[in-house]
DNA sequence: GCATTAATATAGCAATTGCTATGTTAGGAC
DNA sequence: GTCCTAACATAGCAATTGCTATATTAATGC
């Protein structure tokens, strides 16, 4: 035999290297932005308004935090606030969303697809959803689309 | 026909969705650590030693940074400085890099297996491995072992 | 109409993760 | 042995994302 040692894969060039590290940081620098705008998007969907108060139950943070992001979406150009009636999305805001939506809805069905449990791929999915780029994604709606015909 | 638009899936119970979220922001605690002691595992094994230098130009922040996160790793007992002789881990680091590392190559490979190209495989993976359950990680492990008979 | 109260706003704080500027020093070339 | 320099340490700052405590106010039930 050749040897036992399981050859180790030798680090690849650091420029090289250095790019997905500063992409996953950009990534999660969007994370937040992303996860805010889709859960106004699916509050308002469902249940007609998107309240502070039940962004913060769903997202498991206090109140504050959460006027205090939607005050920076809003100077995004994000969100609207009409005061005491909830938060509304601007079209900016709606396409953001849309997209977002799709994009996490195809994550999760993709671990469905494979097997995943529903917890798990409700769980996973939520974080990864961030990290996945067109070419994933597309992989990802193809293994679907193969699955259910 | 039933109806034009596509049917919302409605929301799931705000107590079950917080879970997704809360999980995620500790995935997104442990990221940086994980990413430090398997890049410090990855140069000690690859170039012999682990210097701050290197770790920061391959994650693509300043060296000062790199000081700082290396001393909260010494506290947290992952990693020992040895002054100018670069960064050890300790067993526990050891440990840890294993199972991160084994994970990280496990999400790469299971890219590559779906067809996507290596650059995206390779970003893609770096942000998606801190994001995937045991459950999911072994469905992944499982189908890149089927691709490979 | 008014009082109640739930929703929101604000203040002040802390931890984390990044930066630049600059000081210090161990190792190695000679 | 000395000196140079690359490696490292430290100081000081900023942005982000979280918190608690508390003030303010719009909606609404009566
Ligand atoms: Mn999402
Ligand atoms: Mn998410
Ligand atoms: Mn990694
Ligand atoms: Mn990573």
């Amino acid at each position: 035999m050749a040897r036992k040692a399981k050859l180790p894969k030798p680090l690849v060039d650091p420029e090289i290297h250095v790019e997905s590290f500063r992409q996953t940081r950009n990534n999660r620098r969007a994370e937040i932005v992303e996860d805010y705008v889709e859960l106004v998007d699916d509050l308002l969907t469902d249940a007609g308004e998107a309240r502070q108060i039940d962004i913060a139950k769903r997202l498991g943070v206090a109140q504050p935090t959460v006027a205090k992001m939607l005050k920076r979406l809003a100077s995004d150009g994000l969100v609207v606030q009409r005061p005491y009636r909830g938060i509304f999305l601007t079209e900016e805001g709606k396409a953001l969303a849309s997209r977002v939506r799709e994009r996490h809805r195809i994550v999760e069905s993709f671990l469905r697809a494979l097997g995943i449990g529903e917890e798990s791929a409700r769980i996973d999915s939520e974080g990864i959803e961030h990290h996945v780029s067109d070419e994933t994604l597309e992989a990802f709606r193809k293994f679907v689309e193969a699955r259910n015909q």
